[in-house]
This record gives C-alpha cells, sequence and structure tokens, in this order.
DNA sequence: TATGAATGAGCATTCATTCAT
DNA sequence: GATGAATGAATGCTCATTCAT
C-alpha cells in the first residue's frame, strides 16, 4: 500500500522528467516553459511543485537522473579495465564508453547541446576523467604510452568522442562501430606507415 | 567631420557589443537583458535601437562581427599552408589556429559556452572543416596518412583543439605552446615507439 | 461545483470587459492601457492574458460581446417588420431600434466615439444596411416611397440616427421619444403642407 | 529678406502638416509617429519642434489650419444664403456645403475617420450648427417648414450629409452631384405622392 | 535654425511561483 | 496530493521629446 504509493509517485516524477527532457532537447534549456512541461507530462502545473522545490531544482534533478543511470555503467566499464594492460584497457574504455552512450542517445543529444553540462559539471564527468588520468598514468608506468604526450591524452580521447559523438548523433549511426578505429587512431596517430 | 561623427558612432556600437560579450560570457545568452547591456555600455536602452534592429540582430551583429575579425586571419593561415608538404602543413595549420584563438580569447569562451555556434553555424566553420578535409585528402593522396583513419581524423582535430581550448581557457595559459605537441599526437599517436 | 467555477469565470470575464469598456469610453481605444484596465477590474495585468489571448483580442471580444447582445434584438425588430406595409414597416423599425439603443447606451458611445466600427465592421451593421434595403425595395415595390429619392433614403436614415444618438447621448435623454417624429421626417420631409 | 524668410518658414511648416494629414489619412491619429512625418516631409525630427511645440500642438494645427480654410467658404455661403427665402437658402445650403467639401476631400477623409473633431470640436462646426439653427428659425418664421419636426431638421441635415460623404469618400464620386435629391428628401420626405 | 542620435518613461507580453479549493 | 487561475516582476520594444553640434 505504502510501496504501491510511492511507485505512483516515482512514475509520476520521471513522467515529469521525461516530458522536460524531451521538451529541452527540442527547444533547449531556458525554452521550456513549465507550462509545457506540464501538459507534455499530463500534470497540472502546481503538481510539478509538488516533486521539485522550483524550475532549478526540476532541471537539476533531470540531469541527476540521467547522470546517476550512466555513472554506474561507466563506472562498471571503467572497473572492469583495472588490471589489463593498457591497450586492452583502452580498448574496452572506449569500447564500453560508446556502447554505453548508445543507450541514452537522447540524453547526450540534451546533454551535449545545452550549457547545463557546462555550468554544472558532473561528479560523472570528473569520474570519467579522473578513470581516464589513472589509465593513462598505468599505461606510462607500462612504458605503453608516451609520457611526454601524455597530458593531452585525456583531453584528447574527450574531445575525439564529444566530436563524433555529435556527428552521429545528428546523422543517426549507432556509436559502438567506431570504437576500433578511433583506438588506433589514439594509438597510432593517422600517419601512414 | 562627418568622419568623426562615423568614428563615434563606430566607438558606441563596439561599446555595445563589448557590454553584451561580457554579459553573455557572465551569464549566458538568454541571461543577458537588454537593461543590463545598455547599462554597461553606458548608454540608454533606447540607444541600442539605434544600432540594432532587435535584440537578435544585436546578438548576430556581435558573432558577426567576431567571426568577420577572426575569419580572414583564419582564411590566411589556411591559405599560407597550401602546398606544403602534408606534415608541415599540418603543423602550420595548428601552429596557425592556436596563435590566432589567443588573440581572441574572450570571444573563444563566448562561443564554446554559449550555444550560438550550434544553432547560428559560422561560414568560418564551415570553411574550416572543408579546409581541414582539403587538407587530409592532400595528405592520403600523397600517402602521409592512412586512409582507413582519415574519415575521424577532422573531428579528432577539432574535438581535440576544442578540448584544449576550453582547458587553457579556464587555466588561463597561452594556447599556442601547446600546438607542437598536438600535432605529434594527431600524427603519431600516444604509443611509446 | 464545475458550474460555479464557469459562473465565477464568466464574471470575472465581464468585470474585464466592463473596465476596458468604461475606460475606452473615456481615453480613447489606445488610451486604455492594460494596467488601467487590471486596475479597475481589480485582477493581475497577468489575470487578463488567462482571459484574452492579447490586447487586440481583448478589445475584439468587448465589441463582440456587445454586438452579440445587441444583434438578435435588432435582428427581432427586422424580423417584426417583415411582410407589413412600408409606413408601418419603417415606422416599426425606428421605434425598435431605438428602444434597442436605449438599453445599450454606454455600447452605443464607445461604438460611436471609437474608431473601431470603423477599422472592424460588424456583421450586425451589415445585416442593418441590408434590412434597410429590403425595406426601402418594398416600398418601392409597393410605391409607397419615390424610387429616385430611394438610393439616398438609407443613408439618411442611419445618419439621421446617428446624429439623434449622438446628441441624446450627450445630453442623456432617452432615444425612443424621438422616433414618431423622425418616421414623419423621413417619410414627408420638413415642408409645412 | 524678412519676408522670404517667412514665406520659406511657411513654406516648411505647410510641407510638415500635409506630410501629417497624409499619414494620419492612412495610419490613423496615433498610428502616424513624428518620424515618419518628418522623413515624409523631407526635414529632420528636431525641425518638427520648431514649428509646434510637441506633437498634440501639431496635431492641434493641422486641423486649425484646414478648417481654417474651411471655413471662411462655408461662411461665405452661409452669407450668401441669408435673406433668401427657406427653401432657396435650403438648395444653397446644401450645394455650398458640397462644393466646398468637394475641394477639400483628403481632409474630409482625416476628419470623419479619426476621433478629433469629436474630442476637440470646432469653432466651424458650431458656426455650422449655428447657421442651420438660423436658417431654421427663419423658415419656421415664414411658415415654409414645420416647427413641430423643425428640432430634428438640424440632426437631420447633418446627420445625411455625413453619411452621404462617407459613402462619396469611399466610391470617389463627387459630393455636389446629391446636392438636389437631398434638398428634395430634406423638404418633402421619401413618400411618393 | 536644422539635424538626428540619445533618452527613458510607458507599454504589451511572458512565465515561474503561489494558494484556495 | 492535485488542480489551474491569479499573481506581478521582468523583459523587449516604441516613440515623443531633448539637446549638443
Amino acid at each position: 500500500m505504502r510501496a504501491l504509493k510511492t511507485q505512483l509517485r516515482e512514475a509520476v516524477r520521471a513522467q515529469i522528467l521525461d516530458a522536460a527532457e524531451e521538451l529541452i532537447a527540442a527547444r533547449g534549456l531556458h525554452g521550456a516553459a513549465l507550462a509545457q512541461i506540464a501538459r507534455k507530462a499530463g500534470v497540472a502545473v502546481g503538481t510539478l511543485y509538488n516533486y521539485f522545490a522550483d524550475r532549478d531544482a526540476m532541471m537539476r534533478a533531470l540531469f541527476e537522473s540521467r547522470r546517476a543511470s550512466l555513472r554506474p555503467k561507466l563506472l562498471a566499464v571503467i572497473a572492469e579495465g583495472q588490471g589489463l594492460p593498457f591497450e586492452k584497457r583502452l580498448r574496452h574504455f572506449v569500447h564500453g564508453m560508446l556502447a554505453v552512450f548508445d543507450e541514452h542517445r537522447r540524453f547526450l543529444k540534451v546533454s551535449l547541446e545545452t550549457e547545463y553540462s557546462r555550468t554544472h559539471p558532473s561528479a560523472m564527468a570528473a569520474d570519467l576523467n579522473a578513470a581516464i588520468e589513472t589509465m593513462v598514468s598505468a599505461g606510462i608506468a607500462e612504458k605503453a604510452i608516451d609520457a611526454k604526450k601524455a597530458s593531452f591524452f585525456g583531453s584528447m580521447i574527450t574531445g575525439t568522442l564529444k566530436a563524433i559523438l555529435m556527428k552521429r548523433a545528428v546523422d543517426g549511426e549507432p556509436f559502438a562501430n567506431d570504437a576500433d578505429t578511433l583506438v588506433a587512431l589514439f594509438l597510432d596517430g593517422a600517419r601512414r606507415k
């Protein structure tokens, strides 16, 4: 009984966040008015305030919710890679990331296209950066990669991944296909041997 | 006399655009109210409308003005590289880009942090992409780079550059120092040989 | 309950339109600011927009509402006259019109004193003109009036009525008393026999 | 020299009033912005204030100027009619009025279509009414018209003339052709004898 | 005197937030 | 808890008026 109520409440909350996400994807972070979100979610405007303190809190909740469902998957990918030799680890990382992002395309669009991620950086992004740094350190330690270039390696990985994700988000192709080529590019560059 | 007036007018216009740029950098594209812009520019609200048809036109003018001062420099960098063997050409391109961006740090921040560039893509960005594609094609033709990886090469360059620019924009370091390392990374990857 | 709410809503709507009508009567169609209308109606500015899409729609609603309450009465007057011999019909028409207008003095003032009726002609006015034309045609057919003068007869009736209405609107006298004299004037002119 | 300057000044003043009249005819009393008037008149906005204290004064000047050129003509028509037997006097009055109005069609349009005449009644209109009353009194005295109907006779004349003027203003026909029929209608009504 | 850029009060409109039901 | 009408501060924009040149 109590559980049922909680479940119902969670369902409504999810409906609201879905509606918000869709409208933000379509009209931007500022363009999504609460009245529209309420209508799309099938509730009254006032109801929104039973679930979120104010508009800002709703946005925060949206991103936290999506990040919370992404984060464990990414952490799992990172954890699985630990202990692997560097190249395999990198390959696993890139494959894993792209696979996870393939499962969350809509949020990825919202995340890449709005300024929210920049103004409210996520713990997830910090995790990711830390994981990459760790991986890179391990790579240096096992002399798999060049220490001099390593300081940019993280930026290269995240920057290139972002660019590819946006490109594929536009053309609709799955992300995962690109993993192997990217790894090769990261490790050996574009020069013809 | 007439020239003096024109000069004065241009000065006021520039003041307004500077004020707008600063406020947008601080509060986002939507967060900068015309009243604030006017105050910071030291003019009355109505004066803004003597220079721009409406808010939208002002934003367009801001980006067009900044892009217009960037574009010829970038085109020059691109033109200078033509005819060079691929590796030199790439090196020249990266060096040139970073040097130009060093001269326009504030606009770069605005451009990277707001959604404007996404919703109103610039001819400049198209030029840049085309230039990179041309350079890559030349690289393939002279068998300097690997055709299979080439399709991601452009995304890697732009994505990585963006990531580095944002990093350096935050920590305040000049961009240009990073050029050589980046080129090495692009061409040969991070693997230790 | 639902009915009660609807009733309340209608009451507020009517309050707003009354406030608008009063202010327009006092300061003209353009002189009535929404803030004033809201204050006089006892609501907040934003509330106006829960009832009307924008200022224009409010003005349209005002005139439509008033016209909608006038029109059936005028149509009834017209319908009642059909089939009567011309003179009786004309007398009935003039009496009926003036009686109806006596019931709507305030709107009449607004209607006669603002440009709205000219820029947004009403179906009612068209009805009236058509009814007069029909009546005149019938008058010609039964040889009750002079065909040569008939083309101006309509203009004479409406023009004279307007003039009398404005005169009486100013001095506060009821309109209806003047009906018989007007009919006599219309039919036989002012010449002493 | 001094006279030349005065003449020039008058010419500019007239240009401004013409521009104002034209714009008011096209867009209404409120719709004509000073910037537009200045542009159409070929002067700068500031110049308008060398000729008129403010917008209101300009509007007043416009109507006063037009009325001042109409008034003596109407007074002449009235004066000429004095002493004539009533019917001839009335005929002369109606003919004279319509002829004068034919010479001032554009101002008539402005005068009939804006609220100015209602909010700022002219001495001319008062003259006209007085003249009509005088004429009617004379008519009663010489037993040419019916005293009982006389109180509405003035309203009938002015109301009917207005209606005909608006009709002809729309269809572009000259006013004067209608004079005889109107007089007959005023004196003997529409009834077929 | 003529100019026209600068001014800022005034306006219509939007929308997050509140609250009586 | 759910509702949605009411609220009013905030915003973009207009335009009569001023004033330095």
